[in-house]
DNA sequence: GTTACTGCAAATTGTTTGCAAGGAC
DNA sequence: GTCCTTGCAAACAATTTGCAGTAAC
């Protein structure tokens, strides 16, 4: 068992819930992914566990910030949260559909100081960005 | 007729599409609240449209820009897009439910250039935040 | 052994589609 | 008058639920 696996372990008896096979596949099945992942992807990724078995992990695995829920396009999709892996946010291309992550320090540093003038204690937050990358605009341009 | 609906009108027309009274009808459901709201939300608001119409129109609307999609909380949300209402995000409290918008000129201009060094051509971006409320922290205290 | 969790199947809810009729231009 | 758009109903897909059996602790 790694780091991870340990870290998840235990996260799942902080927050009162047993361990069990069904979890762990999905938890798995999101760990062996760079992009984020729909439901469908998901279901269809994981053998050992029904899909209402599916919809409830993910919903427990939102609470216990396991993971996070994003929106690309017009669809859901799930990602691992901190610090199962580095927090991050997404921009993709709306030609091609690639994904690619972004890491900030100075703009998380000002999204909290942002949330904490108006008075709140944030907990997460969610940046999606979307646009048309280089290739896509090169290849547009031969067009 | 307002500025906002000349301007409406107009942003249909270079879209090549007519103008119509379902489209109405969702625009000024969209335009008659300060906060985002849900497909079923729209659904039930608006009488002069079928339920299909109110999905076309929907993405319609955000192909032209006229809306935009947010995910607050589990549900995907719709309100008004900039020029239509000003250029915003939003912090959520997921205590009781209440929702705040954001304005920061230095935000914006981190994203941008942001997504200019990872090169982009940005489109549009989202952001949402949530956490806990000064009110709902001191009601927290008290108990 | 106890009780949380699962899978299954059914119920419910959300979304998309084809097509004839109606409305925008 | 043309053809885009709508409403309707039906098909389809996604999500939730109840419950008896199973597995975690």
């Amino acid at each position: 068992m790694n780091a991870l696996e340990t870290r998840y372990t235990q996260a799942l008896r902080q927050g009162g819930v047993r361990s069990t096979i069904a979890r762990k596949a999905v938890f798995s099945a999101l760990c062996s992914v760079e992009t984020p992942l729909s439901l469908q992807d998901i279901i269809s990724r994981v053998e050992d566990a029904d899909r209402a078995s599916v919809y409830r992990t993910l919903e427990l695995f939102e609470k216990l910030q396991i993971v996070n829920v994003i929106l690309i396009g017009w669809k859901k999709q799930f990602e691992l949260a901190a610090p199962y892996k580095s927090h991050h946010h997404h921009i993709h291309c709306e030609q091609c559909g690639k994904v690619i992550s972004i890491e900030s320090p100075s703009l998380e540093k000002l999204i909290k100081s942002i949330s904490e003038q108006k008075g709140f204690h944030l907990h997460r937050h969610t940046l999606e960005l979307s646009g048309c990358c280089v290739a896509c605009r090169k290849s547009d341009e031969k067009n």
